[in-house]
DNA sequence: CTCAAGAAAATATTCAACAATAATGATCAT
DNA sequence: ATGATCATTATTGTTGAATATTTTCTTGAG
């Protein structure tokens, strides 16, 4: 092929390396992927989209493998869906989608709570009801829905520090996943006013007598509240995509 | 190298090519990582041995690529670990990491339950019905262990298709994970007469009431009083490796 | 118009070469 | 002798090309 035509529509990139792909002593697939994340959020790369391997390799100037791999990557974010022997054509995120990873996220972040509340210390679980609270004071304070998420998810990531490897590999997977939604999430807190807190006093509550049980049932209960917010903003909207928000931590 | 001598101990196999490595159409990787995986579960190779890539690119006659992922899916499998730019070792398994394995286990067939709960049609509700009473009834004859395993395991997949793909893909994974460790889990259903029983007979209920979050509670109750036993087992062995059992379905 | 056979296109797998990293051992100053 | 520094070596990580397999498209006969 000759040096290509790069003005037309529907191209990856705006020219034959779109990126520096600076990242020298990092994989390449890994800017690959960073690339082509960022044209799928910004919809540059539209829904339903096919990613070529082939053109991949044209476009950032690299071999099959990372090509491949970044791919593979974009897989495993949900950005893109990988079909066998097929290809790889960039996702359309559904409600029902968003809505099960609740689901997950539900049972994963209460196998944390749960976790934490066994095994944390004394201080640690002091750490964490301080935690709360200063979640529950920037709520009252109606600061804005973002650094709410941020420190929900930062005491979530903590108590799941107490879980095996495992486990914390599915938690930040899911977490991957979810990231890209959270502007619905801002939507559905600031939609809310009494948001999930009355499930945070209860977790806090239960930490306090070291009840697992209780505490993970209220953590899930804060999960099940949001997905069913999310989705009613997300169906309300037409679900149409957002331009993403800042992620978390 | 030249054709290498077979004879000395610690040697990966008795041959050269360990493994007839008949499934062409299949990926060989899979094949090579089905005969390590016979050879760490019989104890032919031991825990913290390390498994070079070069040596088994020699003793299966494959490349390295297919050696390098044969390792990562028995590191996904947990019977390997793999460390970074250190290679791969035979992984010893402890009690903790069993236990924190039911933890995982619990919190993702507790989501089955749920979904399963208030997704499943009517028709489905009482196919579940069935599957449980037909477990209490083999739980009632004393049938041996590995059947009120398979059953189990039945109705819980069955359930968990009510899940998203996500979710199923997380469950199969720990399920995976968890199929080398039944051999403690008959144990366990054999010592102790009253099993989980009772808690089968709550989830059961809580489906004909259509009351997910009983039916999910019962559920994860079920694995709770699993992972005790199992731990009590394999404590009481001093946790040393079993032959493995015949897998579930 | 339907269906089958073959050609074309795309992905999947494997390998071999090169790069980067960690472990080993030798050398030298103290 | 001891300890630190640095070259050497063994081992894994990464990548591009070659080959195999699968899917899709085309074409032509009935």
């Amino acid at each position: 092929m000759d040096k290509t035509k790069n003005h037309g529509a529907g191209q990856l990139g705006t020219s034959k390396v779109a990126e520096p792909v600076s990242l020298g002593s990092v994989p390449v697939a890994n800017a690959v992927a960073r690339s082509l994340r960022e044209r799928i959020q910004s919809n540059v790369l539209q829904p339903g989209e096919w990613l070529r391997e082939a053109r991949l390799c044209r476009e950032f100037g690299v071999g099959r493998s990372v090509a491949r791999r970044a791919l593979r990557i974009l897989g495993e974010d949900g950005l893109v869906d990988i079909e066998e022997n097929r290809g790889a054509r960039v996702s359309a995120t559904t409600v029902e989608e968003v809505f099960d990873l609740y689901e997950i996220r539900a049972a994963l972040y209460g196998l944390a709570v749960r976790v934490a509340c066994m095994r944390a210390s004394d201080a640690e679980i002091a750490n964490y009801l301080a935690d709360i609270d200063q979640l529950l004071e920037a709520a009252g304070e109606e600061q804005p829905a973002e650094r709410i998420i941020a420190l929900s998810e930062k005491i979530f990531s903590a108590m799941a520090g107490h879980a095996s490897a495992d486990a914390q590999k599915m938690i930040s997977s899911v977490r991957r996943k979810t990231r890209f939604h959270y502007s619905y999430v801002a939507l559905a807190i600031n939609a809310q006013a009494a948001g999930p807190y009355e499930h945070w006093r209860k977790v806090r509550a239960a930490l306090v007598a070291r009840d697992a049980e209780q505490a993970s049932q209220s953590a899930r209960n804060i999960l099940y509240f949001m997905q069913g917010e999310v989705a009613r903003i997300m169906l309300s909207r037409g679900s149409r995509p957002l331009a993403s928000a800042a992620a978390a931590p």
